[in-house]
DNA sequence: CCCGTCACGGTTGAT
DNA sequence: GAATCAACCGTGACG
């Protein structure tokens, strides 16, 4: 129900929005990497952006890990991996060797460089493709001009999830899509202090330098966003002005300042994050994290107006990913 | 106190 | 078009 959605979300117990099941938009992931980058501790970025220390974990997991901030692919299936490329490179194997077994097919897939580790069959797909496709090779002829899968993919070997798998000195992009330089992915360390700044694998970086990538990091996937919906995750936070939600966001008040269902942590980290992005517009609201919009505009003008502009921007957004209305 | 991990309830999209 | 399935999500609790 795109027109009855659900308005705020759930609440943390931080105090900020959630939407169960649905991936934090960009902008706080992003939020989440930059402050990361900036020497943040993770629990203090969860407080600070209000969201639980096993989602900060896990996103700046995943960013060290591929470079990436986006969220996975939800839903669908994975991609067959018996494509006709793969089958007939088998009826090949088969024809050659008739006595070659399914194991030793999979083996020489691998070798031949048919297929990696990703799309590699199992040897019961295998065996499964020479008794349906190949058991009687008198037949191969017909169905090699006729038994062609209806959507045969263009590619044999992409590996699944391949958008969000990236190398570790240069960050893969979807095709047609410019290169993620390489400083703007991590490398692969992951040292045993908690630090963020260790755990990142940075030893020192100026918030310019962190500007210059974030920056970076912004123009690609807006480009990235508008160019290439349906490859990527969509979102329905994702439009390219949700970069600005997450730098309204309130900052996280201790209990001192504000009423929170979460209690008991200290407040002397918060002062950590300062710059004019993350001054408060005004007192405590929910933290927008189910809106994708300009956020800064309803967190200058009241709770309850806040509130109310959240909800029907969230419809709209939910519309816009949901086929309703064309992308802008 | 901080962090990594996992169960849980949820959403999504291909089949 | 509905059901199923397997992917993903963030939260919250635990160690």
């Amino acid at each position: 129900m795109w027109f009855n959605p659900p308005a705020f979300g759930e609440v943390n117990q931080l105090g900020g929005v959630f939407v169960n099941g649905r991936p934090l938009p960009n902008a706080i992931r992003l939020r989440i990497v930059e402050l990361a980058q900036l020497g943040i501790r993770p629990c203090d970025i969860s407080r600070q952006l209000r969201v639980s220390h096993g989602c900060v974990s896990k996103i700046l997991a995943r960013y060290n890990e591929t470079g990436s901030i986006l969220p996975g692919a939800i839903g669908g299936s994975k991609p067959r991996v018996t494509t006709p490329t793969v089958v007939k490179h088998i009826r090949t194997y088969k024809q050659r060797d008739p006595g070659i077994f399914a194991w030793e097919i999979r083996d020489r897939l691998l070798a031949d460089g048919v297929c990696d580790k990703f799309n590699l069959p199992s040897v019961s797909s295998i065996s499964r493709i020479l008794r349906n496709k190949i058991g009687n090779l008198s037949q191969q002829s017909q169905y090699e001009s006729g038994k062609q899968a209806p959507h045969p993919p263009p590619q044999a070997t992409i590996p699944y999830n391949h958008l969000y798998s990236y190398p570790t000195s240069k960050v893969q992009t979807p095709p047609g899509m410019p290169t993620i330089p390489g400083h703007m992915a991590m490398h692969r360390i992951w040292p045993s202090s908690h630090s963020v700044t260790d755990i990142l694998g940075i030893r020192s970086i100026t918030e310019q330098q962190s500007k210059h990538a974030l920056n970076e990091l912004i123009s690609l996937q807006r480009a990235v966003n508008g160019i290439d919906k349906q490859h990527l995750q969509p979102n329905t936070e994702y439009t390219a002005n949700s970069y600005a939600t997450a730098l309204s966001i309130p900052p996280y008040h201790p209990p001192t300042t504000r009423v929170s269902p979460c209690t008991g942590y200290s407040a002397t980290t918060s002062a950590c994050v300062t710059g004019p992005t993350w001054r408060p517009v005004s007192g405590s609201a929910p933290s927008p994290h189910n809106c994708d919009v300009d956020t800064s505009r309803a967190f200058r003008s009241g709770t309850a107006d806040s509130i109310h502009y959240i909800s029907s921007l969230s419809s709209f957004c939910q519309a816009l990913t949901s086929g309703k209305f064309a992308v802008l």
